[in-house]
DNA sequence: AACTCGGGGAG
DNA sequence: CTCCCAGAGTT
């Protein structure tokens, strides 16, 4: 165990720094309120999302379920729709039945200790710290990405921060420099000086509050930490989707488990080719077992490629027709344009859809 | 401890 | 292209 840890004073380094945030912070519309909702929605989106792109959808889903209890007793499937395009959907769902569990279990309000609200469902250490200390003033430490960069920066910490030995080590930094008054105020100085300026390739040391205390800096190596584990090469998958057409203008859609990879977002028939398979047979092979119909594959209309966290796809969509049985198995539906758009999709498939059938006013 | 789970911004 | 983002849950 080591004695102090502490090189840089602690007093010098939340004054500095929590004079610069006053001066510097962005306006963003998470730092207007106190409610703790509202905070705790902005938490959830900003989970390994940036900023920019959180904005809107935060403003859209706070307008669209303004309370605890508006979500609670909302259908998934629209939740599911203001989320659509932010990704990790298992985020909108634990946020759902987290709604559910607050609304029953807690007469709406949200837990304000760490043991009642680390057990609602996608509250982890670090958004359990944030909403803790920003909506209810407790003196605990909010590590996210940002405030590993700064504090492996401000220390020169040069174990890799993916352990979680060194993760420890920096949340025990952190919980050293929390102030009594104001915690959630500093801890999102702490991110805010690593979102704008000590970045990941190029920090602007420069004009940095920090700059006379940074061990990284003073040895010039700012930009090569933190240090980080090795990652791995994403395989590449081919993907084929089937654009089966009623002949009355609707396509056939069906929904994907509510578990796993974009689950409850809906698609087109369709999946992942064997190794060496061929397009259409796989094709077809895949749409009988998934939904039990015989279809015939015509030409290819649209090709995307997209990548996920940890493998890509080349999705080919082909113009099909149903030659034999009816549809069976998952949720499925005949779906016009305007229905199709009111539902949520992936990236990748709603980018075949409007491949099909554009929306109006484009 | 290693995997799974999206989409986009920035260089 | 690559890296990373106000991470959490599962195995």
């Amino acid at each position: 165990m080591k004695a102090k840890e502490i090189f840089p004073d602690p007093k010098r380094i939340r004054r500095k720094l929590l004079g610069w945030y006053d001066g510097h912070r962005r306006r963003l519309p998470w730092r207007e309120t106190r409610d703790p909702y509202a905070i705790w929605i902005s938490e959830i989106m900003l989970q390994q999302t940036q900023v920019k792109t959180v904005v809107p959808y935060y403003l859209r889903f706070l307008e669209r379920f303004p309370t605890v209890e508006t979500l609670a007793h909302a259908p998934l499937g629209e939740v599911l729709k203001t989320w659509e395009n932010l990704g990790y959907y298992a985020r909108v769902r634990n946020l759902h039945k987290a709604a559910g569990e607050i609304a029953e279990q807690h007469g709406g309000r949200i837990p304000d200790n760490r043991e009642e609200i680390t057990r609602l469902p996608g509250i982890g250490r670090y958004t359990a710290g944030a909403i803790l200390s920003i909506a209810f003033g407790r003196v605990v430490p909010a590590v996210d990405g940002n405030v590993r960069r700064v504090i492996s920066r401000l220390f020169e910490i040069t174990e890799s921060v993916d352990d979680e030995e060194t993760r420890e080590r920096i949340e025990a930094l952190v919980q050293t420099l929390v102030p009594k008054r104001d915690p959630g105020r500093f801890n999102q100085a702490l991110m805010e000086l690593g979102a704008v300026r000590c970045t990941p390739k190029s920090p602007s040391c420069p004009a940095c509050p920090l700059q006379d205390d940074c061990r990284a800096r003073a040895q010039g190596l700012a930009h090569r930490l933190p240090v980080r584990g090795k990652k791995k090469t994403v395989p590449h998958r081919e993907v084929v989707a089937a654009v089966i057409s009623d002949g009355k203008g609707r396509i056939l859609i069906v929904q994907r488990p509510a578990c796993g990879l974009l689950g409850s977002l809906w698609k087109f028939p369709g999946g992942i080719l064997n190794p060496r398979e061929a397009r259409e047979e796989g094709l077809k092979r895949i749409v009988r077992d998934e939904l039990g119909i015989g279809i015939g594959v015509g030409s290819p209309l649209a090709a995307v490629k997209h990548a996920y966290t940890h493998f890509r796809i080349t999705l080919t969509a082909f113009s099909c027709t149903l030659l034999e049985g009816s549809p069976a198995g998952p949720q499925w539906r005949w779906a016009g344009t305007g229905e199709s758009e009111a539902l949520p999709f992936s990236s990748a498939d709603r980018r075949i859809a409007r491949s099909v059938a554009p929306p109006l006013g484009h």
